[in-house]
DNA sequence: GATGAATGAGATTTCATTCAT
DNA sequence: AATGAATGAAATCTCATTCAT
């Protein structure tokens, strides 16, 4: 009989304690908001605060595994778009995306104030972005001057609506997401025209980062 | 020189610390988050922590000053953009309220979530925004079968852009803004056709409103 | 036309406005007890904070006045009593000192707990008493057993009572002066016999003053 | 040994705690009355002000559970006088009531304002001075037109005295309680005949509580 | 390893007192 | 002399984090 063979169950009720801590953040976190306390946490899950300051030194450990965990789904639904071809991968990705941001996960507003520990994931994101944005435009879904800085924005902007609405719409954002869709479309007519406001640069976009609030 | 004129200058102080306050609040705020302390308001705005505290009975006041007074110029802007009569009223009022919430005042995230008491001045703004919206589908700007809240998650959405990109590039939120407004245009072509998500409706869009967080 | 003649009217001013501090005073500690503020103080007489200030450089003197006109008029109608020679002027003197301590004053909580400054004023009032109740004795309404620090007790007793049953019943203290006074005749019978527990020294009286609580 | 003996440890050092901190009320606002700061008590008690707040939510539960804790022991020293039959129970009661309202437990002054939820355990005291009151006027140790209120009357003028003489005279009290207990007694020769002045009604004696002040 | 009590720095708020007008 | 705004020390209370059991 090994160590580890020892050591395993506790593994497994550790994992257990660490999920449920997690759940139970979520929970507290979007009901209160970011300032919910560590106690209500703990209380929620059932462990003691020890417990918790043991699976997490800090309660911005606590905060950043959320986000982590939603920015490693993010990655991930990204992935699954990009295996796309046909240049609809972009708007399978903002569609899943924005169902994402929608779920009550309690920290959505620190998505995409990533610290630089997350920057490599973030840049693996941003490549798919801008691949599947080049797909897109190939195949003429969207308008060949859109950056995919515009992409980015679009899915803070979909953070912005769906903060507000969450509560007593939850689905509302999807109507907001057709229209920016609908906005990145080639055009013609009347309104025809290359977009003339300057786009975000990557450089800036790369640097939006840590702290700073409105 | 009356007894009113005499007793003036001291409500002149006053009303100087009430406004530094303010303005001490706004930075205050805006740099540390609503979480930031009332002390550091108060020392940023050089009196003491009782001078704040007559002013404003507790710090939730003083955060609902200052979103109150936002709140304020957003309906003045509105009533501006009203007179406009060729149709581009609309498009005049969501630039003008993109740069007021890319002004640091350090509560735009509470803009949107009124309370009850100011239900009429929202009820106001709204009524403007649906006038300006009706001139705009007539005259052939925005599409016509485009509501009033598509227009208001519109300007949530760019709350979100403005809270992200802020910090590094305070004008991102104009290329956003461009492609919503590309997305609110008639459009022709492959893409034509209704939206197909249901709008959030009036009724939700008014119960929107006092605390709820991620 | 003298300097006095000029300040003359300023003089009354402060005479009122220093009455209707006292008055305000009293009304506001009567309500919310030596806790209130000076705030509620200067507002309810109308008056500034200054002008309050001018008139009492603390909070304490401005309860000291209002312990000390209580105990300019606790003197005078012990004077009063005085004049008596049936013996029955302890009575009248008691009950009259009731009804001074069922008055909303405010301050009744300080009434015996003089500083030193005012000791002089006590010491006639305890003389006072002394010599009434020798009259009273003399007259044989009060057993001989008694002493003047057992009179002293009799009107702590009765503040108790009173700042007990003020508020729902501002007239009960009258029925327990009875019993308290039938406690002091002289008696015969079953019960018959010198009081056996030993009575307050005058020495000891004399020290009960300023800080101390429960 | 079971696991709730295993935690038990732990609880009595919280259990120590809030004794220690009940007594360190006990000191602290004996000393410097109610207004006495809860970090005095928390200091004198020797824990941090996070251990105060997590016994006693607030400074008022402190003082709750403070008269509280007076409260239930004058219930059952009451409950120990009503075991008596020979009619001395009340005179009992009162010498300990006495006793116990002198102990320097800093919180005398709120006894007798109970709150509607300590009303119960009121009832009962009341119910046993009722009892014990109808028994010493049966062995006739009381005169018969004493009622219970008149009891309660005297329970609070014993506040008054050991109020003011505690810190002086600490015994003062008992012979005040003597003179009180003679008023009591059945009268025969000059002073003779009932008591004249209207009792306090058991219905405004019950409403006797919670705030009010001089 | 888990527990939850203890900690204490810091937050908001109050109020006696001072001071500019 | 009067006003009431300003002051700031102190009070109550909270909560992320530590630690004894």
């Amino acid at each position: 009989m090994s160590t580890t063979e020892l050591l395993k169950p506790l593994r497994r009720d550790a994992a257990e304690n660490r999920a449920r801590l997690l759940d139970a953040a979520a929970l507290v976190f979007a009901e209160q908001g970011l300032d919910g306390s560590v106690e209500d946490v703990a209380r929620e899950a059932g462990v003691g605060m020890g417990t918790l300051y043991r699976r997490f030194p800090t309660k911005q450990a606590l905060i950043d595994e959320l986000v982590g965990s939603l920015r490693r789904e993010l990655l991930e639904l990204a992935r699954d778009a990009a295996e796309r071809t046909d240049g609809t991968g972009l708007e399978e990705l903002l569609l899943r995306a924005g169902h994402l941001q929608a779920e009550p996960r309690g920290c959505v507003e620190r998505l995409w104030r990533h610290s630089d520990a997350e920057l490599e994931a973030m840049t693996e994101f941003r490549q798919i972005l801008r691949e599947q944005l080049a797909s897109a435009q190939e195949h003429g879904r969207i308008r060949p001057d859109v950056v995919v800085t515009d992409i980015s924005m679009l899915l803070w902007s979909l953070r912005g609506v769906i903060e507000t609405t969450r509560a007593v719409a939850p689905n509302a954002w999807r109507r907001h997401l057709e229209i920016l869709l609908a906005g990145l479309r080639p055009v013609s007519g009347r309104f025809a025209g290359d977009l003339v406001e300057r786009p975000l640069s990557d450089a800036r976009a790369r640097r939006i980062t840590g702290r700073d609030t409105d």
